[in-house]
DNA sequence: GCAATCATTCAAAGCGATTTGGAGAACTGT
DNA sequence: ACAGTTCTCCAAATCGCTTTGAATGATTGC
């Protein structure tokens, strides 16, 4: 059943049976709810190709799922479509995710745009000097970025978790409970989220007249391999650390591993705080012992940053949307005091 | 750019220009190569939403997306996206993820197939008996099952996995290894895939005269959390199970914790097999003991749904498409004989 | 040499919505 | 009673592509 036939089928033009659906004012309320009962009747549904067609928008955001890089970002990327598509549940916009290869990111969006695919785009996981912002603002795309690119002058819209505060704050804290040497399994270096966290981790060291040890120092893919054998070789070192900080839930798991592996205790020969993105499926709270953590939602983060693009769409201007999220620092049983 | 221009930049029709960029033969090489050559030049794409309407195809599959019950599948929805998108990446076709409330499937697909949203939908997690089959025959939706729905006699495509067979060669491989008490924490239990799993446990049991204990089967959701209650409950019980078998890695890490929070080994006291989606951020091979697991790549099989539903488009029987892919079972470290 | 065939190209008609620019009827106020 | 509003509704143009049916010139067969 196309418009046509439900005009026919109700006496009417297409324009009022169009504007009584959509609801345009310029309709007498009786005819509104004729069309909308007729409608609801034959299940009709106007055809998205030819509305956005008409419309010139696409009704859709795109969300790039790198097909590399998604082997670091695995089980973030669900719940932050997660978080995404929940809002976006009762708006007509779909949620068009397309692979990208990491090193032809750019090609891609002018295809996008080129073929109005979608309305607007969510960018993830940004470098500090991120090529793509220039690339979409020329294109006249619209976009969210997810984390920041501290380098890039050009105003743009942006949601982050104050990853520098919340290892800060770890940092502090480990200090207090007298930890020294405190080895930091971060994510991959060239990402402006894993700058920042190192920035607040060698700020909190800094401020205490502690040393940096590179020694100590890790980045890479957010799992549990790389985290056991990050972990396993800074144990080896004397003399030995005796806190760590771990980038992902992911990343703790090997790190726990790598500390029971050297005969360790967690939560009182070794303390270790993770970053804790929220997972339903992997609680800090429910492990043995019970993880200390830097909180922050990634499905949060999603569903706001769908509400941030409808407003964009109503009309906000991108620079204004600057918003920083705080990272909540949850103690557990996973910190202790250092034990002589 | 549009097509109309592009015509106009060449001197020739918008027939032709279409037919050249559509590989259609009754264009002139050299002229294909002429526009080609501007296309590209130019950076012209097609509209998407007039080729859509055009065609009357949407050039888009749906998966949806449920919002609760992401909750179990979280980490395994990534993954089989991933596959999916994979496998699509150089097709022009886009992947739609459409959130779904789980008790009002069938209205939302309804609007899809009446607004011509996509082409083609993934059904996941079937349960025996599952009516978004009939509905989506009935709106002549095509679709590709991911499961088996084994009481529908309607024709339609499935591909699954070999829960049952897998689970079989498991449950009987511990009872080679001694094992008598052997608790399962299987799945959701409405779910085909846990019916199975479910079947090839007691298959297996019952094959070598032995009991099925009630009091050591579990299901629920796929978290660590569930693993852990229930397989910490299991080990207060007299005699105590000497192997588990784990729905999930997910599970399994849960089973974990219980395990040796009850004072125990695995791979010596308890033995454990888990069915491993062969996630990129959490290898059985680097667990410490290694995991022993039933394995099948989830990420493969939508890469293969995806080339499925490729073929479906154009005009494969979907009654002919059943796949049932085997699971393979990985010995690894955390299974041993039981020890008198 | 003339009709038939082939290889290319084109003008115009959709696809199914939205939107522009009126137009007729029913109310106003004076 | 009449012009000016206000309510409703409509015909037709438009969005940018694909596709049908026809036209053109070149080539072929006999």
């Amino acid at each position: 059943m196309k418009l046509k036939d439900l005009a026919n089928e109700l006496g009417l033009s297409q324009t009022t049976v169009s504007r009584a659906l959509n609801g345009f004012p310029e309709v007498n309320e009786e005819t509104r709810a004729r069309v909308a009962e007729a409608a609801s009747r034959f299940g009709y549904r106007a055809n998205v190709s030819a509305r956005r067609l008409a419309t010139g928008r696409s009704g859709a955001i795109g969300v790039p799922l790198p097909l590399q890089r998604s082997l670091h970002f695995g089980p973030h990327t669900s719940e932050f479509l997660s978080g995404i598509s929940e809002r976006l549940a009762h708006h007509e916009i779909d949620i068009v995710v397309t692979p990208i290869d990491a090193d032809d990111e750019i090609p891609v969006f002018k295809r996008l745009a080129a073929s109005k695919r979608v309305d607007a785009l969510v960018l993830s996981a940004p470098t500090p000097n991120d090529q793509r912002i220039a690339a979409l603002t020329e294109l006249g795309m619209p976009f969210l970025l997810h984390g920041r690119a501290e380098e890039v002058t050009i105003p743009h819209a942006w949601l982050d978790i104050d990853n520098e505060g919340g290892f800060r704050r770890a940092t502090s804290h480990l200090i207090d409970l007298g930890h020294t040497r405190i080895a930091m399994i971060s994510g991959p270096l060239d990402q402006t989220f894993a700058i920042h966290r190192d920035r607040g981790y060698r700020g909190a060291l800094a401020a205490r007249g502690l040393p940096v040890d590179p020694g100590l120092i890790g980045g890479g893919r957010f799992t549990d391999e790389n985290g056991f054998r990050l972990a396993q070789a800074f144990l080896e070192r004397r003399p030995r650390p005796t806190a760590f900080l771990a980038g992902s839930m992911m990343t703790a798991l090997g790190v726990f591993r790598a500390i029971r592996a050297a005969g360790l205790e967690l939560g009182k020969d070794v303390s270790m705080i993770a970053h804790d993105d929220v997972f339903p499926y992997l609680n800090a709270d429910n492990m043995v012992p019970s993880m200390s953590t830097t909180r922050s939602s990634i499905r949060a983060a999603g569903a706001r940053i769908a509400d941030l693009l409808l407003q964009m769409q109503e009309g906000k201007d991108p620079a204004t949307i600057h918003e920083l999220w705080p990272v909540e620092l949850v103690l557990r049983e996973s910190t202790g005091p250092v034990i002589g």
